[in-house]
RNA sequence: CGGGGCGUAGCGCAGCCCGGCUAGCGCGUCUGCUUUGGGAGCAGAAGGUCGGAGGUUCGAAUCCUCUCGCCCCGACCA
């Protein structure tokens, strides 16, 4: 059933499709560009879901569900958002066997029909903010697709809130934008640089893009997470107003940010390595797996140490757990199965563990004999919620120290070029379009985003040799 | 949409250049026995419109024409 994977350092793509179809997280469905997230995928997805959902609702959002149609007249109505959207629109044409009058289109996000929704019911101050966040599929018919990170349709969640002023809105944007920094940090084990998108980067339609950036396995960057102030565009485009507390009409300050299944291969091409997926134990569907070890022929020793198991498991409160007890496979095939699918922990107990009321324990973040300790039978109870904690800890202390150790702070424009060649360049950037497009000419870099938190003082840009405030991150991306 | 590559058993491939017996190999699957502390061994079995259509030929997986699909690399994007 399984086979070797190629070394991410031979073939990075290629490791990541075998990855993913190998762990059966996901697979490639028979319409091109789409994909099937099987059940060990979407159990991971539904962690991810339920600690972002859990921050949404603490600040105040709410869940609803809005229509996959979209009237073709919505899109247009507010012109950057028609120019950034038109060449990846799906739209349906007929229905019912017969043409449409006008044209639907599936939602490649909603700004449009939720900002319809918000004009009806928004009337007054006292109406606002609107806080308001679904889960949904969205369609972008995407030309080069990519298991999780690019696919034709994808799952996410949009949230889209509506408010009185500009600074409630701003709020807001950076208000999600910390929530996703905390997810990331603190669920995931993704060290990810928060920033600002440039103009050219920002999303169509917006004011300001904010994002999240991290550096996956190959040294590449990945968008894994974005929050727009969408200032008064679509509140302008969809009369979204409300009557304040002087009786006068005033525009409503919209905002909209969403993560999506992209999160997946992100936690992915983060933490795999060459034996397959590295799970955060937050987020990880299993935590942890037992591998009964038994002779076949002594019936005695199979009872003696699946009682032991059955023990064990009583002890183990909220942890995720599994038992394979497939003895018709070989210990060995069984560890590199539960490798490959990224499980933190690893029990293995046999009749030896037995005699010296033991345990072993396998970390996956440390493969090998290295990761491996005894543990008294009496302890396990305890070493594994704490051991937990430690390889979720250890996990974005090494996915720190790895991008960290791949981030230049190039000096010249040459050092620059190498620089985005093995990584992230932090450089200071004077904000010229005409450069951005340059250096994405010459280097296919981009730049990811300038820093939220910026250091004093000032400086010459690295490309255009201009006066220059502000520190951005440039690196080639996903 | 441009460039490259590939379609032969569930998966991975060989065979094609130079046409020729019944289309092979590895992994997996199934059955039986022996095994189980890092991807077990032996024996047997099942599994194919060689992507599709047309053509050349006594004869096509192999040569020619057309066509469909997929993957990778670029431009566009969460």
């Amino acid at each position: 059933m399984f086979d070797k994977i190629v070394p991410r350092s031979e073939d990075y793509a290629k490791w990541y499709t075998q990855v993913i179809r190998q762990a059966e997280m996901a697979d490639y469905s028979p319409v091109r560009g789409c994909m099937v997230v099987r059940p060990y995928g979407y159990a991971l997805w539904e962690n991810v879901k339920a600690q972002l959902d859990i921050r949404f609702k603490e600040t105040g959002h709410e869940n609803a569900a809005f229509p996959l149609f979209i009237p073709m007249s919505f899109i247009e109505k507010e012109a950057e958002h028609v120019e950034g959207f038109k060449p990846e629109l799906a739209v349906v044409t007929h229905g019912g066997g017969k043409k449409l009058e006008e044209p639907l289109v599936v939602r490649p996000t909603s700004e449009t029909i939720i900002g319809y929704m918000y004009s009806q019911w928004i009337q007054s101050y006292r109406d606002l903010p609107v806080l308001i966040n679904q889960w949904a599929n969205v369609v972008r018919w995407e030309l080069r697709p990519r298991l999780f990170l690019r696919t034709m349709e994808f799952f996410w969640q949009e949230g889209h809130t509506a408010h009185a002023t500009h600074e409630e809105a701003v709020e807001e944007t950076l208000r999600i934008l910390d929530i996703y920094t905390d997810f990331a940090v603190n669920e995931a084990a993704i060290p990810v640089i928060p920033g600002r998108k440039s103009e050219s980067e920002k999303f169509p339609g917006a004011l300001t893009s904010y994002t999240i950036e991290a550096m996956m396995g190959d040294k590449r960057a990945l968008q894994a997470g974005t929050s727009h102030d969408l200032g008064q565009n679509f509140a302008k485009a969809f009369e979204i107003q409300y009557l304040d507390a002087n009786q006068k009409q005033q525009h409503c300050w919209t905002t909209s940010w969403g993560v999506s299944t992209r999160m997946i291969g992100a936690i992915i091409m983060t933490h795999g390595d060459d034996q397959g997926l590295v799970l955060p134990p937050r987020l990880a569907p299993t935590q942890l797996v037992i591998v009964p070890i038994v002779p076949k022929n002594r019936a005695d020793d199979k009872q003696a140490v699946m009682q032991a198991v059955d023990g064990i498991c009583e002890t183990l409160n909220g942890v995720r757990y599994h038992v394979d007890d497939r003895f018709d496979y070989s210990p060995g095939w069984r560890f590199n199965e539960w490798e490959l699918k990224g499980v933190p922990l690893r029990i293995e107990i046999g009749p030896r563990d037995l005699s010296n009321q033991q345990v072993v324990l396998a970390r996956r973040d440390i493969p090998g004999k290295d990761g491996k300790t005894f543990v008294p039978m009496n302890n396990i109870a305890e070493t594994v919620p704490r051991m937990l904690e430690t390889i979720q800890a250890d996990m974005l202390k090494r996915a720190t120290a790895f991008r960290d150790a791949n981030t230049f702070e190039p000096e010249s424009y040459d050092e620059f070029k190498e620089a985005v060649e093995n990584g992230f360049a932090r450089v200071r950037w004077c904000g010229d379009a005409a450069y951005e497009e340059k250096v994405r000419e010459e280097t296919q870099a981009t730049i990811r985003c300038i820093l939220m938190e910026q250091p004093d003082g000032d400086g010459k840009c690295i490309v255009s040799g201009k006066p220059a405030k502000e520190i951005a991150i440039f690196a080639r991306a996903y």
